[in-house]
DNA sequence: GGACGGTGAAACTTCAGGTTGCCTC
DNA sequence: GAAGTTTCACCGTCC
């Protein structure tokens, strides 16, 4: 069936949009980049009358501390009834651009694949405009199973008889191809998750701890069970993988063979595996074992460092868990070299040498701690996002995986017996959540005092719970507000019954 | 002649997402 | 690979 659209634009894109505006319907835009998201949506909502969406426009630009320029172009198209969605959004504004696509308010979103997966969000239409992604070799072509999730939004259940997923073309010749390789193309076979090391490092060690698996030839059985077993098809080695990893584990610490349980002359295989406390903990924590490892090889360095929070930014930088991390343009090298200079004998983490192939991925973790530590020092989301390109919806994702990792570092100095650091990652801890200087911490104990309130009252020489105590209620009610300084109040007085907020933090 | 401003070509840069981990009584 | 951004040489204009 051919249908025509109006030309209005003269970009397909904008003017499928467009006409599912005018048919009353609403619209998925799939794109490959956050750039195309934002531009898409601004461009289309060019062509449409203003809206009203006066409490939605509110609820963007209240959704951080400070609202960037990224809230302000969302807010405007919003006003349009067009929106963009990426995971550089904060999370409450993707909820709200979700709710109100939901409730009908918005029209179209411009959407990366956020949008693609396990969300239920349909729509009338469904608009793929790029099938191409960067990817190791360039532009690639995205997976059969991404595309059927984009297109798969289209339709929707129980409220429409049918919905349209469209496919742009960007030349003539691409039309046999999309065809080939995309709607009569079969989707590729699911790969075991076993396959990535960091995850049967993870399993390995759980099975042993969890008394699942007690000796080699019980843990080659297990694994040759699997799903991934299955796809590898080749046993022996597979069985040396895991030989590999399993030596790997007992090199660190993490696993034993006991000797006590060891009769001579019995089958090297049946000797017996047994987790260490420590491994046991890691296990418990859901660590990778090789994060678990740097981080306790961190711990025996702090011994003869001085640790500061570069130390413990750097040193979790450097775990997987928090890739991909920010990387030094050609014209910053220096930049951070010279900062690295600065914090050279704080560092908890081996320093690869300048030829060494790592030494970029390192310089990487260099200037990812200078995130952090500029986010510590209370530089705003624009300024995160002009300094390091990173969007607030990245930079929350980054703080939420450093405050799991920083965690896991304290609880891994409890079994070591090293908890020398510990109250200093716990007040790092609270400074990345919030994004403060060390000066507010003692100020955020308090609940309903975040970044903004807890400065407000530092500025106004209240600067601990003692001093907010001695402080009259009328200047509390002039730097919070009535119902803040009440609530303040009522906190203060119940803290004397129970003394649960200490001062020494 | 020098300070600007405009222009366009070349060089450079960037490019999706976000599992489930823990505990704080 | 493509689109956007930055840099820089070059030219014209004005004072």
């Amino acid at each position: 069936m051919i249908k025509k659209i109006d030309k209005i634009s003269g970009d397909p894109v904008i003017d499928l949009a467009l006409d599912t505006i005018k048919i009353g319907k609403q619209a998925l835009v799939f794109v490959n980049t956050k750039r195309s998201a934002e531009h898409c949506a601004e461009k289309i909502a060019e062509y449409v009358k203003q809206n009203s969406n006066e409490k939605l426009v509110h609820g963007i630009l209240t959704a951080l501390p400070k609202p960037t320029k990224q809230c302000q172009r969302l807010a405007k198209c919003i006003t349009k009834g067009v929106a963009f969605h990426h995971a550089g959004l904060h999370a409450k504004q993707r909820e709200l651009v979700e709710d109100a696509f939901r409730n009908g308010t918005l029209k179209i979103i411009c959407c990366t694949t956020t949008m693609a997966a396990g969300m239920d969000l349909p729509a009338f239409r469904s608009i793929i405009r790029d099938l191409r992604r960067y990817g190791r070799h360039g532009l690639e072509f995205i997976p059969i199973l991404e595309y059927h999730q984009a297109a798969g939004r289209a339709g929707r259940p129980g409220k429409e008889e049918f919905g349209e997923a469209i496919v742009i073309a960007h030349r003539e010749s691409e039309i046999q191809e999309i065809a080939d390789n995309f709607i009569n193309a079969e989707p590729e076979p699911v790969f075991s998750k076993l396959a990535v090391e960091p995850v049967l490092r993870t399993y390995l060690l759980s099975l042993i701890a969890t008394n699942v698996v007690g000796n080699e030839e019980e843990l080659v059985e297990f694994f040759s069970k699997t799903f991934w077993a299955m796809q590898y098809e080749d046993i022996e080695s597979l069985k040396m993988t895991l030989m590999r990893i399993k030596e790997k584990l007992i090199d660190w610490g993490f696993l034993k063979r006991d000797n006590a349980n060891f009769i001579s002359g019995t089958d090297y295989n049946k000797k017996v595996l047994r987790v260490t406390r420590l491994g046991k903990r890691i296990s418990e924590l859901y660590l990778d074992p090789l994060t678990a490892h740097l981080l306790v090889e961190g711990l025996d360095r702090a011994k003869s460092v001085t640790v500061t929070e570069f130390s413990l930014l750097q040193l979790i930088c450097s775990c997987l868990e928090l890739r991909p991390l920010l990387k030094p343009r050609a014209k910053e090298f220096d930049k951070y070299q010279e900062f690295l200079g600065l914090h050279e004998d704080e560092l908890l983490t081996k320093e690869p040498s300048f030829f060494e192939e790592d030494y970029e991925e390192f310089m990487a973790t260099v200037k990812t701690t200078a995130m952090l530590m500029d986010w510590i020092d209370e530089k705003d989301d624009e300024v995160l996002m002009e300094e390091y390109n990173t969007r607030p919806g990245e930079t929350r994702y980054k703080l939420e995986i450093a405050d799991w990792l920083l965690y896991a570092l304290k609880e891994l100095g409890v079994v070591l017996k090293n908890t020398t650091f510990n109250p200093s990652i716990e007040k790092l801890r609270i400074r990345l959540k919030y994004g403060v200087r060390e000066e507010l911490v003692p100020l955020l104990k308090l609940k309903k005092i975040g970044k903004i309130r807890a400065r407000a009252l530092y500025n106004n020489n209240i600067r601990s719970i003692k001093q907010l105590k001695k402080t009259d209620p009328a200047k509390l009610r002039f730097i919070l507000g009535n119902k803040i300084a009440e609530d303040i109040i009522r906190q203060l007085g119940s803290q004397n019954e129970n003394s649960k907020l200490s001062e020494n933090i």
